[in-house]
DNA sequence: TTACTGTTGTGATAAGTATCACTGAACAAA
DNA sequence: TTTGTTCAGTGATACTTATCACAACAGTAA
Protein backbone atom coordinates (compact mmCIF):
# COMPACT_ATOMS: atom_id res chain seq x y z
CA UNK A 1 0.00 0.00 0.00
CA UNK A 2 1.83 3.16 -0.86
CA UNK A 3 0.82 5.89 1.47
CA UNK A 4 1.49 8.92 -1.10
CA UNK A 5 -1.67 7.96 -2.70
CA UNK A 6 -3.37 8.06 0.67
CA UNK A 7 -2.27 11.53 1.21
CA UNK A 8 -1.90 12.87 -2.27
CA UNK A 9 -2.58 16.64 -0.30
CA UNK A 10 0.81 16.11 1.52
CA UNK A 11 3.89 18.57 0.18
CA UNK A 12 7.65 17.22 -1.14
CA UNK A 13 9.35 18.12 2.13
CA UNK A 14 7.15 16.79 4.19
CA UNK A 15 6.99 13.78 2.16
CA UNK A 16 10.64 13.30 2.44
CA UNK A 17 10.77 13.63 6.20
CA UNK A 18 7.66 10.97 6.09
CA UNK A 19 9.89 8.49 3.93
CA UNK A 20 12.73 8.88 6.15
CA UNK A 21 10.90 8.39 10.09
CA UNK A 22 7.48 6.93 9.72
CA UNK A 23 6.84 3.15 9.94
CA UNK A 24 3.90 1.21 8.35
CA UNK A 25 2.49 -1.11 9.62
CA UNK A 26 -0.17 -3.81 9.16
CA UNK A 27 -2.37 -4.68 11.95
CA UNK A 28 -4.17 -7.94 12.50
CA UNK A 29 -8.30 -7.80 12.49
CA UNK A 30 -9.02 -7.68 16.19
CA UNK A 31 -5.54 -6.42 17.51
CA UNK A 32 -5.35 -3.55 19.86
CA UNK A 33 -3.17 -0.72 18.64
CA UNK A 34 -3.90 1.69 21.79
CA UNK A 35 -5.19 1.52 24.97
CA UNK A 36 -6.53 3.63 27.72
CA UNK A 37 -4.16 5.09 29.98
CA UNK A 38 -1.53 3.42 27.36
CA UNK A 39 1.25 6.15 26.70
CA UNK A 40 1.55 6.97 22.82
CA UNK A 41 4.52 7.34 21.20
CA UNK A 42 3.38 7.69 17.78
CA UNK A 43 0.87 8.77 15.75
CA UNK A 44 -1.35 6.73 13.47
CA UNK A 45 -2.76 7.79 9.86
CA UNK A 46 -5.40 5.02 8.54
CA UNK A 47 -3.91 3.66 4.87
CA UNK A 48 -6.30 0.76 4.28
CA UNK A 49 -9.04 -1.16 6.60
CA UNK A 50 -10.60 0.28 9.54
CA UNK A 51 -9.95 1.03 13.11
CA UNK A 52 -12.51 1.38 15.86
CA UNK A 53 -12.15 4.16 18.45
CA UNK A 54 -14.29 3.50 22.26
CA UNK A 55 -13.55 4.22 25.38
CA UNK A 56 -13.79 1.85 27.93
CA UNK A 57 -14.92 2.36 31.67
CA UNK A 58 -13.66 0.36 35.01
CA UNK A 59 -16.85 -2.46 35.29
CA UNK A 60 -15.75 -3.61 31.52
CA UNK A 61 -18.45 -1.52 29.79
CA UNK A 62 -17.25 -0.33 26.38
CA UNK A 63 -18.52 2.46 23.97
CA UNK A 64 -17.86 2.91 20.51
CA UNK A 65 -17.31 6.68 19.30
CA UNK A 66 -16.01 6.18 15.68
CA UNK A 67 -14.81 4.95 12.97
CA UNK A 68 -11.18 5.63 11.26
CA UNK A 69 -10.94 5.18 7.72
CA UNK A 70 -8.01 5.33 4.83
CA UNK A 71 -6.94 9.17 4.62
CA UNK A 72 -7.84 9.73 8.52
CA UNK A 73 -5.91 10.04 11.80
CA UNK A 74 -6.52 9.45 15.43
CA UNK A 75 -6.93 13.12 17.13
CA UNK A 76 -6.17 11.60 20.39
CA UNK A 77 -3.20 10.12 19.92
CA UNK A 78 -1.90 13.73 17.84
CA UNK A 79 -3.16 15.65 20.75
CA UNK A 80 -1.55 13.60 23.32
CA UNK A 81 1.49 13.57 21.23
CA UNK A 82 1.62 17.04 21.31
CA UNK A 83 1.44 16.84 25.10
CA UNK A 84 3.29 13.78 25.52
CA UNK A 85 0.40 11.98 27.73
CA UNK A 86 -1.53 8.96 28.04
CA UNK A 87 -4.38 8.05 26.04
CA UNK A 88 -7.90 7.92 27.72
CA UNK A 89 -9.36 5.41 24.50
CA UNK A 90 -9.00 2.21 22.76
CA UNK A 91 -8.27 1.63 19.43
CA UNK A 92 -8.37 -1.99 17.65
CA UNK A 93 -8.91 -2.53 14.38
CA UNK A 94 -11.89 -3.82 12.61
CA UNK A 95 -10.36 -5.70 9.99
CA UNK A 96 -6.92 -5.82 8.70
CA UNK A 97 -5.52 -2.97 8.72
CA UNK A 98 -2.34 -0.27 7.62
CA UNK A 99 -1.14 2.40 9.17
CA UNK A 100 1.52 4.86 9.17
CA UNK A 101 3.27 5.43 12.44
CA UNK A 102 4.80 9.05 12.99
CA UNK A 103 6.50 9.18 16.17
CA UNK A 104 5.44 12.17 18.29
CA UNK A 105 8.59 13.87 18.82
CA UNK A 106 8.09 14.97 14.99
CA UNK A 107 4.94 16.54 15.45
CA UNK A 108 5.98 20.05 16.30
CA UNK A 109 8.14 20.24 14.28
CA UNK A 110 5.91 19.18 11.18
CA UNK A 111 3.30 21.44 12.31
CA UNK A 112 5.73 24.33 12.05
CA UNK A 113 7.46 23.54 8.91
CA UNK A 114 4.92 21.97 6.67
CA UNK A 115 1.30 24.08 6.35
CA UNK A 116 0.38 20.93 4.22
CA UNK A 117 1.13 18.84 7.51
CA UNK A 118 -0.84 21.60 9.56
CA UNK A 119 -3.74 21.39 7.81
CA UNK A 120 -4.16 18.10 7.99
CA UNK A 121 -4.11 17.94 11.41
CA UNK A 122 -6.85 21.15 11.64
CA UNK A 123 -9.12 19.03 9.86
CA UNK A 124 -8.44 16.20 11.47
CA UNK A 125 -9.02 17.70 15.00
CA UNK A 126 -12.39 19.18 13.31
CA UNK A 127 -13.27 16.21 12.11
CA UNK A 128 -12.94 14.18 15.09
CA UNK A 129 -14.70 16.85 16.99
CA UNK A 130 -17.90 17.06 14.93
CA UNK A 131 -17.61 13.41 15.16
CA UNK A 132 -17.54 13.61 19.41
CA UNK A 133 -20.37 16.11 19.02
CA UNK A 134 -23.00 13.69 17.08
CA UNK A 135 -21.88 11.23 19.50
CA UNK A 136 -23.16 13.38 22.39
CA UNK A 137 -26.07 13.57 20.38
CA UNK A 138 -26.73 10.83 20.04
CA UNK A 139 -26.67 9.29 23.22
CA UNK A 140 -28.14 12.58 24.85
CA UNK A 141 -31.32 12.99 22.86
CA UNK A 142 -32.03 9.68 21.34
CA UNK A 143 -33.53 6.45 22.83
CA UNK A 144 -32.06 3.19 21.69
CA UNK A 145 -33.86 2.47 18.85
CA UNK A 146 -32.97 5.60 17.33
CA UNK A 147 -29.44 5.18 18.35
CA UNK A 148 -29.54 1.30 16.69
CA UNK A 149 -30.60 2.39 13.59
CA UNK A 150 -27.98 5.49 13.82
CA UNK A 151 -25.42 2.28 14.23
CA UNK A 152 -26.90 0.06 11.40
CA UNK A 153 -27.12 2.75 8.93
CA UNK A 154 -22.84 4.53 9.58
CA UNK A 155 -21.95 0.58 9.35
CA UNK A 156 -23.40 0.19 5.72
CA UNK A 157 -21.99 3.13 4.84
CA UNK A 158 -18.52 2.78 6.49
CA UNK A 159 -18.32 -1.00 5.00
CA UNK A 160 -20.25 -0.39 1.83
CA UNK A 161 -22.34 -3.45 1.88
CA UNK A 162 -26.05 -3.36 3.58
CA UNK A 163 -25.15 -6.68 4.90
CA UNK A 164 -24.23 -5.86 8.50
CA UNK A 165 -22.26 -9.69 9.45
CA UNK A 166 -22.29 -8.85 13.52
CA UNK A 167 -23.98 -10.66 16.13
CA UNK A 168 -26.42 -9.09 18.35
CA UNK A 169 -24.05 -9.37 21.01
CA UNK A 170 -21.38 -7.16 19.61
CA UNK A 171 -23.81 -4.49 18.27
CA UNK A 172 -25.11 -4.36 22.04
CA UNK A 173 -21.09 -4.07 23.42
CA UNK A 174 -20.90 -1.12 21.47
CA UNK A 175 -23.63 0.48 22.87
CA UNK A 176 -23.07 -0.61 26.05
CA UNK A 177 -26.40 -1.94 25.62
CA UNK A 178 -27.66 -5.59 26.11
CA UNK A 179 -28.41 -8.47 23.89
CA UNK A 180 -31.68 -9.06 24.96
CA UNK A 181 -32.39 -5.45 24.05
CA UNK A 182 -30.62 -5.09 21.01
CA UNK A 183 -32.52 -8.80 19.55
CA UNK A 184 -35.81 -7.07 20.43
CA UNK A 185 -35.37 -3.91 18.72
CA UNK A 186 -34.47 -5.56 15.70
CA UNK A 187 -36.98 -7.59 15.68
CA UNK A 188 -39.04 -4.95 15.87
CA UNK A 189 -37.55 -3.64 12.99
CA UNK A 190 -37.60 -6.36 10.99
CA UNK A 191 -41.42 -6.36 11.62
CA UNK A 192 -41.66 -2.68 10.30
CA UNK A 193 -39.60 -3.96 7.20
CA UNK A 194 -36.42 -2.29 7.46
CA UNK A 195 -34.31 -5.52 7.98
CA UNK A 196 -34.20 -8.85 6.94
CA UNK A 197 -32.46 -11.00 9.96
CA UNK A 198 -30.04 -14.20 9.95
CA UNK A 199 -27.58 -15.42 11.77
CA UNK A 200 -24.81 -13.07 12.27
CA UNK A 201 -25.81 -10.97 9.64
CA UNK A 202 -28.50 -8.18 8.93
CA UNK A 203 -29.70 -6.95 5.99
CA UNK A 204 -30.63 -3.14 5.92
CA UNK A 205 -33.24 -2.07 3.46
CA UNK B 1 -9.94 44.08 32.32
CA UNK B 2 -7.16 43.60 30.92
CA UNK B 3 -6.33 40.93 28.59
CA UNK B 4 -2.66 40.85 28.57
CA UNK B 5 -3.00 39.74 32.47
CA UNK B 6 -4.90 36.71 30.96
CA UNK B 7 -2.77 35.44 28.34
CA UNK B 8 0.65 36.06 29.50
CA UNK B 9 2.06 33.52 27.33
CA UNK B 10 1.65 35.56 24.26
CA UNK B 11 4.60 37.11 22.76
CA UNK B 12 5.02 40.56 22.21
CA UNK B 13 4.04 40.51 18.17
CA UNK B 14 1.07 38.02 18.66
CA UNK B 15 0.16 41.28 21.29
CA UNK B 16 0.52 43.68 19.01
CA UNK B 17 -1.81 42.24 16.20
CA UNK B 18 -4.53 41.31 18.95
CA UNK B 19 -3.79 44.50 19.95
CA UNK B 20 -4.81 46.09 16.86
CA UNK B 21 -7.37 43.72 15.13
CA UNK B 22 -9.32 42.17 18.72
CA UNK B 23 -12.60 43.68 19.79
CA UNK B 24 -13.10 43.25 23.27
CA UNK B 25 -16.51 43.06 24.73
CA UNK B 26 -18.64 42.92 27.69
CA UNK B 27 -21.83 40.47 27.45
CA UNK B 28 -24.67 40.45 29.95
CA UNK B 29 -25.42 37.58 31.56
CA UNK B 30 -28.22 35.46 29.89
CA UNK B 31 -26.82 36.57 26.45
CA UNK B 32 -26.11 34.11 23.78
CA UNK B 33 -23.35 34.98 21.74
CA UNK B 34 -22.69 31.86 19.29
CA UNK B 35 -26.10 29.76 18.34
CA UNK B 36 -26.65 26.43 16.22
CA UNK B 37 -26.29 27.07 12.76
CA UNK B 38 -25.19 30.63 12.71
CA UNK B 39 -22.15 31.58 10.79
CA UNK B 40 -18.86 32.73 12.76
CA UNK B 41 -17.16 35.38 12.21
CA UNK B 42 -14.93 35.42 15.39
CA UNK B 43 -13.41 33.61 17.75
CA UNK B 44 -13.98 34.34 21.52
CA UNK B 45 -11.47 33.94 24.55
CA UNK B 46 -13.14 34.65 27.85
CA UNK B 47 -11.64 37.19 30.22
CA UNK B 48 -13.91 36.95 32.87
CA UNK B 49 -17.09 35.61 34.07
CA UNK B 50 -18.47 32.22 32.54
CA UNK B 51 -19.89 30.86 28.96
CA UNK B 52 -21.74 27.78 29.11
CA UNK B 53 -21.27 25.74 26.13
CA UNK B 54 -24.72 23.50 25.29
CA UNK B 55 -26.36 21.40 22.42
CA UNK B 56 -29.56 22.16 21.33
CA UNK B 57 -31.59 19.52 19.44
CA UNK B 58 -34.51 20.21 17.13
CA UNK B 59 -37.52 19.41 20.08
CA UNK B 60 -36.18 22.12 22.39
CA UNK B 61 -33.98 19.54 24.50
CA UNK B 62 -30.54 21.23 24.85
CA UNK B 63 -27.45 19.39 26.91
CA UNK B 64 -24.76 21.00 29.06
CA UNK B 65 -21.61 20.27 27.27
CA UNK B 66 -18.98 22.13 29.44
CA UNK B 67 -18.27 26.05 30.54
CA UNK B 68 -15.60 27.99 29.40
CA UNK B 69 -13.56 30.49 32.28
CA UNK B 70 -11.32 32.78 31.96
CA UNK B 71 -8.26 32.08 30.15
CA UNK B 72 -10.26 29.81 28.13
CA UNK B 73 -11.45 29.57 24.26
CA UNK B 74 -14.09 27.98 22.18
CA UNK B 75 -12.62 25.77 20.21
CA UNK B 76 -15.95 25.15 18.15
CA UNK B 77 -15.17 29.32 16.98
CA UNK B 78 -12.09 27.88 16.08
CA UNK B 79 -12.47 25.09 14.20
CA UNK B 80 -15.45 26.62 12.14
CA UNK B 81 -13.47 29.58 11.73
CA UNK B 82 -10.50 27.67 9.91
CA UNK B 83 -12.93 26.31 7.99
CA UNK B 84 -15.45 29.13 7.68
CA UNK B 85 -18.25 26.37 9.05
CA UNK B 86 -21.55 27.37 11.04
CA UNK B 87 -21.65 26.23 14.66
CA UNK B 88 -23.05 22.97 15.94
CA UNK B 89 -24.05 24.39 19.34
CA UNK B 90 -24.97 27.27 21.58
CA UNK B 91 -22.54 29.62 23.84
CA UNK B 92 -24.45 31.42 26.31
CA UNK B 93 -22.96 34.15 29.15
CA UNK B 94 -23.72 32.46 32.68
CA UNK B 95 -22.70 35.37 34.50
CA UNK B 96 -21.53 39.01 33.19
CA UNK B 97 -19.05 38.03 31.24
CA UNK B 98 -16.20 39.71 29.17
CA UNK B 99 -14.77 38.18 25.88
CA UNK B 100 -12.07 39.10 23.37
CA UNK B 101 -13.01 38.46 19.87
CA UNK B 102 -10.78 37.58 17.32
CA UNK B 103 -11.60 37.61 13.75
CA UNK B 104 -11.45 34.85 12.29
CA UNK B 105 -9.89 35.72 9.04
CA UNK B 106 -6.76 36.18 10.97
CA UNK B 107 -6.54 32.59 12.57
CA UNK B 108 -4.46 30.98 9.24
CA UNK B 109 -2.14 33.86 9.67
CA UNK B 110 -1.69 33.94 13.81
CA UNK B 111 -1.01 30.14 13.74
CA UNK B 112 1.91 30.64 11.40
CA UNK B 113 3.55 33.10 12.72
CA UNK B 114 3.03 32.70 16.70
CA UNK B 115 4.04 29.85 18.55
CA UNK B 116 2.43 31.27 21.29
CA UNK B 117 -0.52 31.44 19.56
CA UNK B 118 -0.13 27.83 17.54
CA UNK B 119 0.30 26.18 21.27
CA UNK B 120 -2.29 28.04 22.42
CA UNK B 121 -4.84 26.57 20.22
CA UNK B 122 -3.72 23.46 20.17
CA UNK B 123 -3.98 22.93 24.24
CA UNK B 124 -7.36 24.68 23.63
CA UNK B 125 -8.31 21.54 21.22
CA UNK B 126 -6.95 19.08 23.45
CA UNK B 127 -8.55 20.81 26.77
CA UNK B 128 -12.37 20.73 24.57
CA UNK B 129 -11.42 17.44 23.64
CA UNK B 130 -11.27 15.93 26.82
CA UNK B 131 -14.32 17.63 28.36
CA UNK B 132 -15.93 15.75 25.37
CA UNK B 133 -14.57 12.82 26.83
CA UNK B 134 -15.39 12.68 29.56
CA UNK B 135 -19.07 14.23 28.73
CA UNK B 136 -19.81 10.91 26.51
CA UNK B 137 -18.43 8.95 29.83
CA UNK B 138 -21.19 10.54 31.86
CA UNK B 139 -23.97 10.21 29.96
CA UNK B 140 -22.52 6.52 28.34
CA UNK B 141 -22.01 4.80 31.45
CA UNK B 142 -23.77 6.69 34.33
CA UNK B 143 -26.91 7.05 35.83
CA UNK B 144 -28.72 10.10 36.09
CA UNK B 145 -28.07 10.24 40.09
CA UNK B 146 -24.20 10.21 39.68
CA UNK B 147 -24.40 12.51 36.27
CA UNK B 148 -26.43 15.38 38.78
CA UNK B 149 -23.86 14.89 42.09
CA UNK B 150 -20.97 15.23 39.04
CA UNK B 151 -23.14 18.34 37.79
CA UNK B 152 -23.06 19.60 41.16
CA UNK B 153 -19.98 18.66 42.08
CA UNK B 154 -18.59 20.10 38.84
CA UNK B 155 -20.90 23.59 39.49
CA UNK B 156 -18.99 24.12 42.72
CA UNK B 157 -15.98 23.76 41.09
CA UNK B 158 -16.64 26.22 38.61
CA UNK B 159 -17.82 29.22 40.78
CA UNK B 160 -15.73 28.48 43.94
CA UNK B 161 -18.84 28.40 46.48
CA UNK B 162 -20.49 25.28 47.63
CA UNK B 163 -23.87 27.08 47.47
CA UNK B 164 -25.70 26.42 43.69
CA UNK B 165 -28.30 28.98 43.43
CA UNK B 166 -30.12 27.01 40.75
CA UNK B 167 -33.66 25.86 40.66
CA UNK B 168 -34.22 22.34 39.87
CA UNK B 169 -35.91 23.20 36.83
CA UNK B 170 -32.65 24.99 35.46
CA UNK B 171 -30.76 21.91 36.62
CA UNK B 172 -33.13 18.98 34.80
CA UNK B 173 -32.70 21.30 31.77
CA UNK B 174 -28.57 20.94 31.51
CA UNK B 175 -28.81 17.55 32.19
CA UNK B 176 -31.74 16.89 29.72
CA UNK B 177 -33.87 15.59 32.25
CA UNK B 178 -36.70 16.61 33.70
CA UNK B 179 -37.91 18.81 36.93
CA UNK B 180 -39.62 15.87 38.90
CA UNK B 181 -36.94 13.53 38.38
CA UNK B 182 -34.35 15.91 39.86
CA UNK B 183 -36.23 16.96 42.80
CA UNK B 184 -36.09 13.64 43.97
CA UNK B 185 -32.84 12.56 43.19
CA UNK B 186 -31.90 15.41 45.48
CA UNK B 187 -34.21 14.85 47.70
CA UNK B 188 -32.34 11.45 48.18
CA UNK B 189 -29.14 13.23 48.35
CA UNK B 190 -30.73 14.97 50.95
CA UNK B 191 -31.43 12.19 53.03
CA UNK B 192 -28.04 10.65 52.67
CA UNK B 193 -26.25 14.10 54.41
CA UNK B 194 -25.10 14.88 50.53
CA UNK B 195 -26.84 18.40 50.31
CA UNK B 196 -29.10 20.84 52.02
CA UNK B 197 -31.93 22.22 50.14
CA UNK B 198 -33.51 25.49 49.89
CA UNK B 199 -35.63 27.35 47.45
CA UNK B 200 -33.12 27.81 44.58
CA UNK B 201 -30.39 26.96 46.53
CA UNK B 202 -28.56 23.48 47.06
CA UNK B 203 -25.73 23.60 49.44
CA UNK B 204 -23.38 21.05 48.89
CA UNK B 205 -21.81 19.13 52.07
C1' DT C 1 -23.92 -39.32 15.02
C1' DT C 2 -23.08 -36.85 19.40
C1' DA C 3 -21.53 -33.27 22.14
C1' DC C 4 -20.34 -28.64 22.57
C1' DT C 5 -20.58 -23.81 21.82
C1' DG C 6 -22.35 -19.62 20.29
C1' DT C 7 -26.52 -17.28 18.58
C1' DT C 8 -31.21 -15.91 18.76
C1' DG C 9 -36.07 -15.62 20.62
C1' DT C 10 -38.99 -14.70 24.36
C1' DG C 11 -41.41 -14.36 28.83
C1' DA C 12 -41.17 -12.45 33.52
C1' DT C 13 -39.60 -9.04 36.34
C1' DA C 14 -37.23 -5.03 38.12
C1' DA C 15 -35.02 -0.61 37.89
C1' DG C 16 -34.59 3.97 35.99
C1' DT C 17 -36.70 7.75 33.97
C1' DA C 18 -40.51 10.61 31.98
C1' DT C 19 -44.98 12.49 32.27
C1' DC C 20 -49.27 14.04 34.34
C1' DA C 21 -51.85 15.92 37.99
C1' DC C 22 -52.18 18.22 41.92
C1' DT C 23 -50.62 20.42 46.31
C1' DG C 24 -48.63 23.83 49.21
C1' DA C 25 -44.83 26.98 50.19
C1' DA C 26 -42.05 31.02 49.06
C1' DC C 27 -41.64 35.18 47.03
C1' DA C 28 -42.80 39.48 44.56
C1' DA C 29 -45.73 43.00 42.94
C1' DA C 30 -49.78 45.59 43.56
C1' DT D 1 -52.66 42.23 52.83
C1' DT D 2 -54.03 40.25 48.67
C1' DT D 3 -52.91 38.27 44.38
C1' DG D 4 -50.25 36.09 41.09
C1' DT D 5 -46.25 33.49 39.96
C1' DT D 6 -42.45 30.55 40.50
C1' DC D 7 -40.65 26.71 42.88
C1' DA D 8 -40.67 22.30 45.23
C1' DG D 9 -42.83 17.85 46.90
C1' DT D 10 -45.30 13.76 45.80
C1' DG D 11 -48.44 10.07 44.11
C1' DA D 12 -49.90 7.52 40.01
C1' DT D 13 -48.74 5.74 35.82
C1' DA D 14 -46.35 4.54 31.56
C1' DC D 15 -42.35 3.78 28.87
C1' DT D 16 -37.59 2.32 28.19
C1' DT D 17 -33.99 -0.48 29.29
C1' DA D 18 -31.61 -4.09 32.08
C1' DT D 19 -31.51 -8.55 33.99
C1' DC D 20 -32.64 -13.37 34.71
C1' DA D 21 -34.12 -17.71 33.07
C1' DC D 22 -34.74 -20.82 29.71
C1' DA D 23 -35.63 -22.90 25.11
C1' DA D 24 -34.64 -23.54 20.30
C1' DC D 25 -31.47 -23.51 16.73
C1' DA D 26 -27.11 -23.43 13.84
C1' DG D 27 -22.51 -24.52 13.22
C1' DT D 28 -18.36 -27.08 14.53
C1' DA D 29 -15.44 -30.47 16.30
C1' DA D 30 -14.89 -35.02 18.05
Amino acid sequence: MNWKEIFPQFEPGLIEVIEKEAVQKKIKAGEIIMRTGQYIKSTALVLEGQLKIYRENQDGGEFLMYYLGPGQACAVSMICALQSETSEITAIAEEDTEVLLIPVHLMDDLMNKYKSWYQFVIQTYRNRFDELITVVDNIAFHNMDERLEFYLKRHVKKSGKNLIELSHQQIADDLNSSREVISRLLKKMEQRNLVRLNRNMIELI
